[in-house]
Formats: C-alpha cells, sequence, structure tokens
DNA sequence: TACAAAACAGGATGATCGTCCTATTATAAC
DNA sequence: GTTATAATAGGACGATCATCCTGTTTTGTA
C-alpha cells in the first residue's frame, strides 16, 4: 500500500475533488471560487495556500483525470488481450456512465469544448485527455494490423464517434438515444 | 422584394448579428453585455431599449439561426431531387465551413454544450436548431424509403457524427481532420 | 408647426467575480 | 520547550458583471 497522505496533502486532494465535481457539472467558467469554497468546507485563504489560483484549480483537476484514465487504461488491458475486446471496452465506459453523460456531457468533451473558445492555454492542457485516448486506441488499431497513420486515422474515428454521442445524448437528455447510439458503434468495431 | 427595414429594426438586427458573431466565437457565457455594447457602436441604455436582458439577446439569436438555417434546407431542396444528394448537401456545408469550425466550434452544437450545463432554460430554444437538422435529415431517409424510426435513428446518427468531426476538429484546430472524416461519412452516405 | 412615440444617451447601482492581505493556530523537528 | 514552517482563517480589494434609471434627441404623423 502507497504511503498515507498527510494533512495538507489530503485537504489539497478534497479541493480538487470537489473541484472536480463541480468543474465537470456547471463547467470551468460556471464554478465560482466561491462554489468550490463553499463546497470544500474550507475558507478561501486555505484554498489559496495550496492553488496559486483557480486556473492552477483547474491544473490539478485535469491531472487527476490523466491519472485515473491512465489507470482505466491499464485496467482494460489487464482484461483483455484481444484488441477489439479492447475497444469495446471503451465503448462499455460510454454505456456505463450513461446517466452523468445525459446530465452533464462527456467530462473531457465538454470541458475541452469550453475551454477551446475563449481558453486556449488551458484547453491545451485539457487536450492532454484526448491524447492519452487516441494514443491508447490507436495502439489497439495498431495491434489489429493498421499501419501508424491508419491507426491513428481509426483512432479518432471512434473518439469523435463517441463524443457525438455523447453530445447528443447530452442535448437531449436521452439516455435511449445513447444506448441506441452506442449499439451502432459496437457493430463498427465487431465488424472491423 | 421585402419591404424596408425601418431605422429601428435596423438598428435591432445590427444588435442580433454583433451578438451572433460574439456568442459563436466567445460564447454566451464570455460575452459580456459591454463587449456587445463596443462591438456594436451604441450605448447601453439603446440595447436595452430593444431587448429586455442578454438572455433575450440570444433568444434572437437562436431565431436568426433557425431562419438562416431553414433557408439553407429549402436551398438544398431546391438544388436536388436525390435524397442522397441532399444529405451530401448537408456534409459539404461542413467542408465549406471548415475554417470557422476549426476555429470557434460548430455554432449549434457549441451553443447547446454550453447552455446545456447551467443554462437549461435557454438550452430548450437553441435545441430547437438541433430538432431542425433531424427532422430535415429523417425527410431524407424517409424518401430513401426508410420507415420513420429508423430515419430518426439514421438523421440523428447522421447528426451525431457531424458534431463529432466538428468537435474533434474544433479540439485539435486541424482542418485536416476535418477533411479526413467528412470524407468518411461521404463514403457512409454513398453506400447507403 | 405641434406633439406623442421611438430612439438614443450614458451614468448609477448592487451583486459577484478572482485575488490578495495580514493575522492566528496547528504541526513537526530539534 | 523552543522555533520554524505549514495550515487555517476571513475580511478587503478593485474589476467587471447585467441591469436600471432618468434624461435628451430624433422621428413620424397630424
Amino acid at each position: 500500500m502507497s504511503a498515507a497522505l498527510s494533512k495538507g496533502e489530503r485537504t489539497r486532494a478534497d479541493i480538487v475533488e470537489c473541484a472536480r465535481r463541480l468543474f465537470y457539472e456547471h463547467g470551468y467558467d460556471g464554478t465560482s471560487f466561491s462554489a468550490i469554497v463553499e463546497a470544500s468546507g474550507l475558507v478561501r485563504g486555505n484554498i489559496y495556500h495550496y492553488f496559486k489560483s483557480k486556473d492552477d484549480i483547474l491544473k490539478a483537476v485535469v491531472a487527476q483525470h490523466l491519472d485515473e484514465f491512465s489507470a482505466l487504461l491499464a485496467r482494460w488491458e489487464r482484461e483483455s488481450t484481444d484488441p477489439k475486446q479492447r475497444l469495446l471496452a471503451f465503448i462499455d465506459m460510454v454505456t456505463g456512465r450513461r446517466n452523468d453523460l445525459v446530465k452533464y456531457g462527456c467530462p473531457i468533451g465538454t470541458l475541452n469544448s469550453e475551454l477551446a473558445k475563449d481558453r486556449r492555454d488551458l484547453q491545451q492542457g485539457a487536450r492532454a485527455l484526448f491524447d492519452l485516448f487516441r494514443t491508447w486506441l490507436a495502439a489497439r488499431f495498431t495491434e489489429m494490423g493498421q499501419p501508424p497513420a491508419a491507426a491513428d486515422a481509426l483512432a479518432l474515428h471512434l473518439l469523435g464517434r463517441a463524443q457525438g454521442i455523447a453530445l447528443i445524448a447530452h442535448v437531449y437528455r436521452d439516455a435511449k438515444l445513447l444506448q441506441q447510439e452506442t449499439a451502432v458503434l459496437q457493430d463498427w468495431v465487431k465488424q472491423l
């Protein structure tokens, strides 16, 4: 087991977790610093002891997302050696998270979409979340015998399909639509 | 020719056009009332003479979008009677607007995505833009002999694919990716 | 030319934003 | 127990936000 967290480290993690949830549910701009203060139960000064700005909190949130999704990808690689099964595990994540996806959209897609308009500095960091999946998916297509360029194209295709599904389901707040479209995507993977 | 606009009607249209551009480029929340004031060259009081709130301006912007896209759909119906050709006209719109799509994302998708998180009241109105395309696309699939439910599913599928492509291209700011993926989508339509 | 309505003008207002500041208290090493 | 550092505390600050308010000017019509 890894070393226990000190009190400060725990507080820091609490702040990041609160912010992660708020940013996801209300967006980055839609979450005020005061909202983080209230949700965390801490006081303004204390939060600024751990982070020098709200932007800085977002960077920590993105880093946490990267950690968690990396762990997820590693798990999918452990659970199966068949590239197709691994791709299906990716789609299973979408269906498994359907309730949150319908309510708040894709955490990666909506974050990048928001930041891409006016916060390109922050979006550059958030794009790493896309790159993580893009690279991993491409590796699966490579396992299936695709040359590098085609593997990357297929990875982006699958990523785009998933994003489109999440967006439509979010806009219409409809889990049935999400199920319906992920089924189509599963068929696409199976017949590759 | 339609009746000329009165001075007031022209001013009102100017405000809507300024706001439309700003909302698209910077998002709704990212556009301050002051920004609309400066871009339009008018003064605060005058804008409030035409619209009772910023939300009200957005509603007018959505209405203008509805008008323009309706006209576009009508044009595609005039330009071809073949349902496949009409669907391809839809995809051609995506490639034709690639520069703006890469810079600012899809005007319909990014607007709905932003509003869906915390402004569901406004998003309900903006969703009409999705419905417009959804209905029109479904009518094309109906023309191709699909029963109503399947036609609607195919329409949403195509809409979702287009949204996914726009999102990926926007996040990566890459027009090449957009071209590459629209080509795949064109092939899908052609082999229907 | 008189007059009512529309259009234009721009400062005032209170709320909220992210950030900063100086204290006070808790912790840990010596 | 002394001391330095980390953690907690919370009000102050200036900027910006959307909206409101009371005027003045222009326009259209009789």
